[in-house]
Order: C-alpha cells, then sequence, then structure tokens
RNA sequence: GGUGAGGUGGCCGAGCGGCUGAAGGCGCUCCCCUGCUAAGGGAGUAUAGGGUUUAUAGCCCUAUCGAGGGUUCGAAUCCCUCCCUCACCGCCA
C-alpha cells in the first residue's frame, strides 16, 4: 500500500509512476473521492466535536442540580446529523481504501520500462549448460525411470492433477535439497530456521498484498467460523514470515531480522494457464525454501543485492547453470518496487526456467501490516522494509538436477555439494 | 469438548454511565539536591487520522481501554455477538 501522500498531493506524478509498470490510475475519481472525504471529514469531526461539547456541560448541569430538559432539547437533531455524516464519511473512505489497497507499489527508478518478460534485462550468468551426447530426457521421464521416483499418475487418483508423489530416491533427494538450503542459509548466511503455520488469517494475506486482488489464487480453508475469520493455506511462506512483523514496533538493535522457512506452499491459480501441464515445473502444492528479511529503509536496496545473493549461492554450491535477470516494470509482483529472477538452465526446454524470485517491497507490505521499528532515542516508529526471495524454490531444483546431471543409462548425477546429504551417494541409478 | 476467571497505556494495576486519554506504581527521559555505586525533590513520558501550516515545528479537532454491533444527550463503565488468554478436567501426536 502507497502512503495517503500520493493520493493527495502530487496525484499526478504517482499516477505517471504507476504507468510505468501499465496499472492506470482513475486520477479523477480520486480527485473527486478525496474532495469529498475532506469536507465530509471535517463536517463529521465538527459534529462530533459539538456533540462532545453538549454532553458534556449536560453532565456538568446534573451535577449542579440544574433542570437539564432545555439542554437535552437543544442537543436535538444533533445527533442524526452526526450519524448521517459518520455513515458518508465511513462509504467514502471505504471506496478510497478499496482503490488504495488495489494499487501496485511504485517501481525502483532503477527498474527498466518493459511490458512483459521478453523486456527484462539479463544481469549475468554463471556456468554454462552442458552438452550431451544422447538425447536428452525430461525430468518426467527421468524420474519415472528412477523406479518409479515420479508419479504424476498416483498423484492424480490420489487429488488430482498438477501434483505429485515421489518415491524412494527421488524423494530422498527432494529432501536433501531442504536441508542443504536450510543449512547453507542458518549457517553460513545468517538467517534463523523459523517454522510457521501453514494456515494464515485474512490479515495476513492483505498485509503481504495477496489480498484483496489475488484471492482466487489461494485455496481457502473452510473453518469452524465461516465468515469472520476465514482461513487460507499459504501460497508462499513469505505471508507468515513476514506477517511476524505485523503490528508490532521492533527495536532497532533487532534488525536487520533475517528469516528463512521449509514450507509447503499451495497455489489454486497455478494450472489454470495451460502452461507447463507436464512435470513438476507448475503444481497446486510445491515446497520452497524462502529468505525474508526485515531491514532499515535505507540498508533495503543492499539487502536485496545481498538477499539474491544468497539465493545465487545455491545454484553455484549445486554447480547449476543459471542467469539473474532484472525484471521490467511490466513483469514485477504487486507489492515488489524491484525484483530480480534467477533462472536454471533446463536441458530438455533447453531454456532458462524461473527458480527463484527476489525482491525487495519497501514499506509497501510494511505499511499494510503496520510493521514497524524504532530507532534508538526516536520518538516515532517508522515502517520497516521487507524483502523476500525463494532460496530456492524445491521442486524445480529437483526438476534442474535431474535433467542436467543425467547420464545416457537413466542415471543422475549428485552434485558434490549435496553428496553429504545424500548419504554420500554419488550417483542414483535406476535399479 | 466441559467448567471457571479474565482481556485497560512500555510493564504492573485502579476505574459509582458524565469533571478519565484514562488514578497509582514500575520503567524511561530531563532538571535540582546530595562528598562516596544509595537515597530524595520537580517536570515529562501512547498511537493513529484530519484541519491549519514553508514545515516530519506549533496550534486546533477526532478516534482508540481485545474486536464488532446495540442502549443513551453522553459508554473503559450497561446489553448482545465474536476473538483471544489463563486455570482445572477430558481427549490426543
Amino acid at each position: 500500500m502507497l502512503d495517503a501522500k500520493h493520493f493527495r498531493e502530487g496525484l499526478e506524478q504517482t499516477a505517471e509512476q504507476l504507468a510505468r509498470r501499465g496499472f492506470s490510475l482513475d486520477v479523477a475519481a480520486l480527485q473527486a473521492l478525496e474532495t469529498r472525504r475532506k469536507d465530509v471529514q471535517v463536517r463529521t469531526e465538527t459534529l462530533q466535536s459539538e456533540r462532545n461539547a453538549r454532553s458534556k456541560s449536560i453532565g456538568q448541569a446534573k451535577s449542579r442540580g440544574d433542570d437539564i430538559a432545555p439542554l437535552l432539547a437543544e442537543v436535538g437533531s444533533l445527533g442524526e446529523q452526526l450519524d448521517a455524516a459518520k455513515v458518508e464519511l465511513a462509504e467514502i473512505q471505504e471506496q478510497l481504501q478499496s482503490i488504495i489497497a488495489g494499487v501496485p507499489n511504485l517501481p525502483h527508478e532503477d527498474v527498466p520500462q518493459g511490458a512483459d518478460e521478453s523486456e527484462n534485462v539479463e544481469i549475468s550468468r554463471f556456468g554454462t549448460p552442458p552438452i550431451f551426447s544422447f538425447a536428452v530426457k525430461d525430468h518426467v521421464d527421468i524420474g519415472a525411470g528412477l523406479n518409479n521416483g515420479l508419479d504424476f499418475e498416483m498423484a492424480t487418483k490420489l487429488t488430482g492433477a498438477r501434483f505429485v508423489v515421489m518415491n524412494g530416491v527421488v524423494a530422498r533427494l527432494h529432501r536433501a535439497l531442504i536441508q542443504f538450503m536450510l543449512d547453507l542459509h542458518t549457517e553460513e548466511h545468517g538467517y534463523q530456521e523459523t517454522y510457521v503455520p501453514l494456515i494464515v488469517n485474512q490479515d495476513s494475506l492483505f498485509g503481504t498484498g495477496q489480498l484483496p486482488k489475488f484471492g482466487k489464487d489461494l485455496f481457502h480453508v473452510e473453518g469452524e467460523t465461516e465468515d469472520k475469520l476465514s482461513l487460507s493455506l499459504i501460497p508462499t511462506s513469505e505471508v507468515p514470515l513476514t506477517n511476524i512483523a505485523r503490528d508490532e514496533i521492533l527495536d532497532e538493535e533487532q534488525l536487520p531480522m533475517k528469516l528463512t522457512a521449509h514450507t509447503p506452499c499451495f497455489r489454486s491459480e497455478a494450472g489454470s494457464h495451460g502452461r507447463d501441464t507436464r512435470g513438476l515445473i507448475r503444481q497446486h502444492q510445491f515446497d520452497k525454501v524462502e529468505l525474508v528479511q526485515l531491514v532499515k529503509p535505507e540498508d533495503s536496496m543492499a539487502a536485496l543485492e545481498a538477499l539474491t545473493q544468497h539465493a545465487e549461492t545455491v545454484l553455484q554450491r549445486l554447480e547449476l547453470p543459471y542467469r539473474k535477470v532484472l525484471l521490467c516494470t511490466g513483469d514485477m509482483g504487486f507489492g515488489a518496487t524491484k525484483t530480480y529472477d534467477l533462472e536454471v538452465w533446463l536441458p530438455a526446454q533447453d531454456t532458462y526456467r524461473e527458480i527463484s524470485s527476489c525482491s525487495n517491497m519497501g514499506d509497501f507490505q510494511a505499511r499494510r501490516m503496520q510493521g514497524r521499528f524504532r530507532r534508538k532515542g526516536a520518538k516515532k516508529p517508522e515502517l520497516l522494509h521487507t524483502l523476500n526471495g525463494s532460496g530456492l524454490a524445491v521442486g524445480r531444483t529437483l526438476v534442474a538436477i535431474l535433467e542436467n546431471y543425467q547420464e545416457a543409462d537413466g542415471s543422475v548425477r549428485i552434485p558434490a555439494a549435496l553428496q553429504p546429504y545424500m548419504n554420500g551417494v554419488e550417483r542414483i541409478s535406476p535399479r
């Protein structure tokens, strides 16, 4: 959520900046609403003030033993006027709020202008795509060949499309990846390991920006209290991790707060685009190791570089070829002010595919969730800056390993960094 | 799931329907006094929104005593619903 100032003063500039990312702000409607808001709010508060004063004098008269009947008569229609004004104000503010809550973050000045992913800017590459002397298989076939290591049919029976059952050594490899990532981030990058709920409430989802606009991407849980406190499965652990700061005022010394968690993630819309219908790339349920940082505003841009590097380190240690891309304005997420994507090489697709997305959200989420901190000696708390990134998406990492390390006989080599997590095994093979 | 108690400012803790944004204490900040790291005295110490303004300074107004409704001229105080916490019992990984 943007600072309300952006909608009061400098509305035109705000609209221009938003236009950079393809969002058109209805300036005229906002201006009209804002004018009414000011008018009605002043009127409401004046009436309120008036009534407070009258009520007070009634109280005083009563305690003196005076007759309060004339004073009561004087109050007359004040109450009704006030009620009407309050209703009107509430309506206006609701309208304003619903517009403002749906406005995305302003892109950082570093972010290149562009309409869609074709205009993202490649920053760097690591490693070189392997050359194979045989016809490469995709991860679905490789996984199936590893003693039915990936079983999509079974998952379809159990649940439906876009889920998977992993068996044996492939399930083990999946688990090893998680352990490896968590150890790296906690032991070398200074993150605190965190275990969080996989079901969150609507306040949390509003805080990180999934609501009100993207509710259809979520799986909602039917709770015992169906109306007020509905709950949803997390689409990413960014939601619970970042909302740890919601309605808190942290001490300056607690910052930066760096958290990591492994969780499954659940996404409802993941299947409806007709893309990546085969394999693990786009599932309703997938595991992810998430990195979240809560920092002081002046530190957030440097923190984005560091956090992205932390995610890159995973790929480097696994010796997977990847490239780093700076997203253009048109391809960024709702709350992001600047985002790097890491794309890993997938031989079977002969292309780089997203495996991590690292974003600086600025104060956008912090304002929504009132996540703040207080500087030493300062009186006023300030909004935090929040960042998050995948470190990494586990399913896609598994895909990358199966495909990049495949051998002609259907076996798969295990990268050295991962071997300690695989009981020293150097390769996995069909039995 | 059952029974009982309770949710007030950074913390503890008062609060007859009006003079309580909220006593008192602790903590914290500043000042004074004091010959020894102690004690004492004084002042200050919530957040959000709005108006005015060159101003994140002042000043004025409004809101907030778990949340939301209601009664009333007026609610921290009365009524209803919900959420949460604690204790004991039951159940359970």
